[in-house]
DNA sequence: CTGAAAGCGCTAACAT
DNA sequence: ATGTTAGCGCTTTCAG
């Protein structure tokens, strides 16, 4: 960490009052001739504006959230450290704030709780107007003590307070959707590879939140059992990796279990069950269909053949928490949990195109 | 005299008079009490921090800055809609200012020139401190009209004009060092697999900056000649895509060129020729290595084999432009482009393990 | 329609 | 060692 020095002795920014000067008006004027106030003559305004414009006036925001009370800005704390998930959400939320004209000032906790604590003091003491806390996880995320004329929306990972206003994506119908997709190619044997199942601890399980992993592997069991149908050969568990997608489906090969089609439970899963089924002489989708989650960019329409995958649309995650904290901003705030829903990208890897 | 109020019930923040009141002081002594300023007693000083904690004070950073002339806070203007580049440069610079002195206020242009106008203006009414800008391409980008009391540093992406400055990864030696690993592996057939070459237009020559296909190429090639040696096969170009990588392998396998080693210039292509590689049952590395540019999270680590490549420490990036910001926001401006050095990510693409 | 004056919350000279 | 006072740049009554 570098020192910072006093302030540099540079250029001054051109104030309110010498823009005044320059147009021959007081500051109140001035002031109201910018903002569009109503008790200032057309002529004065535009001498004014033009007396800005020649001096390239910047308004000072400080001053003026000094007296508002308002900085129209928002503080988001993420632990993403890959900007996966942060980077669309910011998108989404920028979308909506756009209108408002607000600044986002972003802070990365790296998942640690006591970075965590700092960042919010700091952007507490820069008085947001309110905050998102975007997790990486799925798994609820303790709920942040703040002084409750900040609202705060989470997003990705909820609040363990069920009061708290939440924004996640709905992993159930995710897994739901895989199955019935591959139920509509007319395969009937589906088997299950699963991502890694963090075991859900005391707390989770008291709220009935479960991993990704589960959520998606409930919402597939349940789309299967309204088909009548049980999922082809045993559903394993081990890491959201290549490797593991490989090691799964060579088991699965290698046991003999009969099935035409595998919903995988990560793009990368499906990377490696692909190459292992292609290895194998397999021919996807003809005898075997895949299908994955989370629609990678780079995993996902490049592969050979292109992977069809559940997007879990984080950037409508975005949008929806953005909105939800505007509205928390204005006197309107939500409470639990909302889900937004994912969407089907269908590629070859389940449709013969 | 207001009665104090507990945080939770109040709906204003408490003020340092607040804090003043219930520690029976003055503002101006509480105010040195909290910065450890000299001339406090310590018994004040202990009684002033304890009113502060308990009606549980957070300063107002506005009001701060109104004083100060700084705010403590820099400006991020980026292009990257993944997050790929611009996570790791904002993890970097947050490493550099402090994770409590400095905020970031993060803005996406989305490569649009108006709405990055919008946002810089937004940013200077807010008075940042000092300006990031962050490119997604190795291309120059043009200079940025900013009042020269803010200090800009460009990042990935350099400025075009030649007394801004700028911060890039050196793809020059990024290709070198890919040869030079390939080399040392004891291959001397490298073929090399290009990836998007955007036509460098006329004022990119002038300035002598090709794109990072060819600055990559251009290093490859020095290495080569340096060994006494030209590619294996003709070098082609044509998208940052798996699928490029494949139908490019094929092409060399087609031909018939020989070759025992292959330079992609990402990631993506090293995984589509790696796929060719094994389908035509050619081992990796023993026939022919292979070496991949950037280093990418999901695709090289977990390649069968593991994908060996240069990574273009986009974190040092962050780190050293941070730095360099700082040094401008302090007096000391830094000029031109510096480049920093790539790193060699050894697996087993290239090296039997 | 325009301007003088009172702050927003805080720091930094200057008293005391 | 502590208190008083004058602003930082701006908006906003409230007089003219």
């Amino acid at each position: 960490m570098t020192a910072v020095e006093p302030p540099h002795s540079g250029t001054r920014k051109t104030t309110l009052a010498e823009v005044a000067a320059a147009a021959g008006v007081s500051l109140a004027t001035a002031s109201k001739a910018l903002n569009n106030q109503p008790r200032v003559s057309d002529a004065t305004r535009r001498r004014v504006q033009e007396a800005a414009e020649k001096l390239s006036y910047i308004p000072n925001a400080q001053a003026q959230s000094l007296i508002s009370g308002r900085t129209n800005s928002i503080g988001v704390i993420t632990s993403d450290l890959t900007g996966r998930f942060c980077t669309p959400i910011l998108l989404g939320a920028e979308d909506e704030f756009g209108v408002t004209s607000n600044t986002v000032l972003l802070c990365n906790a790296r998942g640690d709780a006591l970075l965590e604590r700092n960042h919010l003091s700091f952007l507490l003491s820069r008085n947001v107007d309110g905050l998102l806390i975007v997790g990486d996880e799925t798994d609820p995320r303790p709920h942040l003590d703040v002084p409750d004329n900040v609202p705060v929306v989470y997003v990705y990972a909820p609040s363990d307070n069920a009061d708290d206003c939440s924004v996640v994506c709905d992993n159930v119908e995710a897994g739901e959707m895989a199955v019935n997709h591959l139920l509509s190619c007319g395969k009937r044997k589906i088997a299950i590879i699963g991502g890694s199942d963090t075991t859900p601890n005391a707390h989770n399980l008291l709220l009935g939140s479960p991993s990704s992993a589960q959520a998606r592997l409930n919402g597939s069991l349940k789309a299967l059992h309204e088909a009548g149908l049980e999922p082809a050969g045993p559903v394993r568990f081990s890491q959201w990796t290549e490797s593991w997608g490989r090691a799964a489906t060579r088991l699965l090969l290698d046991q003999n279990v009969d099935f035409d089609a595998v919903v995988c439970q990560c793009d990368g899963i499906a990377r490696g069950c692909m190459d292992v089924l292609k290895e194998r002489g397999i021919s996807i989708p003809s005898q075997v269909a895949v299908i994955g989650h989370d629609n990678r960019d780079m995993l996902a329409p490049d592969a050979d053949p292109p992977l069809t995958s559940i997007d879990n649309c984080p950037e409508e995650l975005g949008h929806v928490a953005a909105r939800a904290l505007i509205d928390a901003i204005n006197g309107r705030p939500h409470h639990g949990v909302e889900s937004i829903s994912c969407r089907l990208v269908q590629r070859e890897s389940t449709l013969p195109m």
